[in-house]
DNA sequence: GCTACACCCTCTACCAACTAGAGGTTCAAT
DNA sequence: ATTGAACCTCTAGTTGGTAGAGGGTGTAGC
């Protein structure tokens, strides 16, 4: 923690707005990173983001290490991470020390679940495709998209767990 | 609604199991289309299955309509169809005289959407490779997945909502 | 006919990862 | 001093289920 938030932390609390424009509001800070209040509000809730300073007021006031971190954390989710796996990563990036392969594991899992998932989003996509074009466009009672859904043996693919 | 059905939702609950062999429990229905127990009454509770007859006792059983209707909806569901658009193809197959397009654009729908997340995911997945492929395994302090992550201006595409 | 026990029942709560709204307070500009 | 946008907490809803408590039912074997 740094100086600026054990001072922002400290009892009495102090006034952040006379510096001005080094503190954020949440809103702000959301603005800067493409996070709803909401989400932010969230992420504090769940321990991903520290408790940050407040106002005399009581509205929150962010400095530049939770924009980093905030920013951090939009980049992974974006990138498809999980909150918990994102967890892992803040605490390895917290800790310069510890060896890398760690997080490069995380990274690899990850990787790992997005071929898998491409692999049967293809599947799927081929059956719907299929689906699609054998559609004639009279009335349901003989719709080719219909009868497929109805009947699994028609598929060409066993797809179990395809649309997870 | 056919003859069966009417005849077990009267009201002085007939005897089910005297028949035997075309009546399914609920545990049996969900071995025969892969499905939980549990699943099966949370379909019946947002109104995606009928109310099935009940035993004197008050438990479930099932004829192949439901049989039927429930292998449609698992089916979809493995193809990736919401529940709200199964709950529309459910209501095209039950009426046969409506015309086809309607399911034929229910498809194409998903068909899109697959597609767009095949697009996000393979974007995604270029990205993951990059960072794993730079990690040289020292320390976290200089881990190139950690600082990908940190810099988004690092990134070789403009990936907004990639991993949804 | 009786007992064992697998299966069934309802109800409530939980998962991820947020999102929305109610009802009320604070900040900063005018 | 007043206005109005932005903030606060708290609760509940979203999707598509899953898990468990606490109790009742159905049926096979003896």
């Amino acid at each position: 923690m740094g100086l600026l938030l054990q001072v922002l932390s400290a009892k009495p609390t102090v006034t952040l707005h006379a510096k001005g424009s080094f503190m954020l509001t949440i809103g702000t800070l959301g603005k800067k990173t493409g996070t709803k209040v909401q989400t932010i509000r969230y992420y504090e809730q769940i321990g991903l983001l520290p408790e940050p300073g407040r106002t005399e007021g009581g509205q929150r006031r962010y400095a530049d290490t939770e924009l980093d971190r905030l920013s951090f954390i939009r980049h992974s989710r974006q990138l498809g991470f999980s909150l918990e796996a994102i967890r892992e990563l803040l605490d390895l990036s917290d800790n310069p020390n510890r060896p890398c392969h760690e997080a490069d594991a995380i990274a690899r899992r990850q990787l790992d679940q997005v071929d898998q998932r491409i692999a049967r989003l293809e599947a799927l996509r081929k059956e719907l495709k299929r689906m699609v074009h054998e559609c004639s466009g009279g009335n349901t009672s003989d719709c080719r998209v219909l009868e497929v859904l109805r009947d699994h043996s028609e598929c060409l693919t066993k797809h179990d767990e395809i649309g997870a």
